[in-house]
DNA sequence: GCCAACGTTGGC
DNA sequence: GCCAACGTTGGC
């Protein structure tokens, strides 16, 4: 099992909106790390869902993988914020993994607290800030779960 | 709302 | 292939 990070606004789509749909379809995604580092997720690998530009941004709780990469709809879609006149369904550009909804973490992990830690110091969410799709290693993992009282 | 960081585009 | 211009992300 592999640990990834991913990132949401709140306000486009929450953990609260995620434990209500119980499952959700990673869309939007538009750059090509974050591309390349969902075609290596597999079913069952653990997610940190991150909520980003948010007061504050914080890890609030944990998804999984359910479904493997596949294209993802909405670079088709012409009415679609996400979409891309040069993807093709024959050749598409971009993907998506399905994700399904864990827990909440009893304690948020705010952006701050990773940033007061050491051990969490080489975390792409500090070190690549931009980047929406990142990967978590183990130990990193289990502190930010600790931090968050799971 | 500002703006630094940084990924992408496109002219050459 | 370089790099300036431009657009987006995301913390604050």
């Amino acid at each position: 099992v592999k640990y990834w990070l991913m990132k949401s606004e709140p306000d486009v789509y929450s953990i609260d909106d995620l434990a209500r749909d119980k499952h959700a379809g990673w869309d939007g995604v538009r750059n090509y790390q974050a591309r390349n580092y969902m075609r290596e997720m597999q079913i069952g690998d653990q997610v940190l869902f991150y909520h980003s530009n948010a007061t504050p941004s914080a890890v609030a709780g944990i998804a999984k993988v359910v479904k493997n990469a596949h294209a993802d709809p909405t670079q088709f879609d012409r009415k679609s914020k996400y979409y891309d006149s040069k993807s093709s369904p024959e050749d598409p550009r971009w993907q998506q993994v399905e994700l399904g909804f864990v827990k909440r973490l009893p304690k948020a992990v705010a952006l701050q607290d990773i940033r007061g830690e050491k051990a969490l110091a080489k975390m792409d969410l500090l070190v690549r800030s931009r980047l929406s799709v990142q990967a978590v290693k183990a130990n990193e993992w289990r502190k930010i779960l600790q931090m968050g009282g799971a």
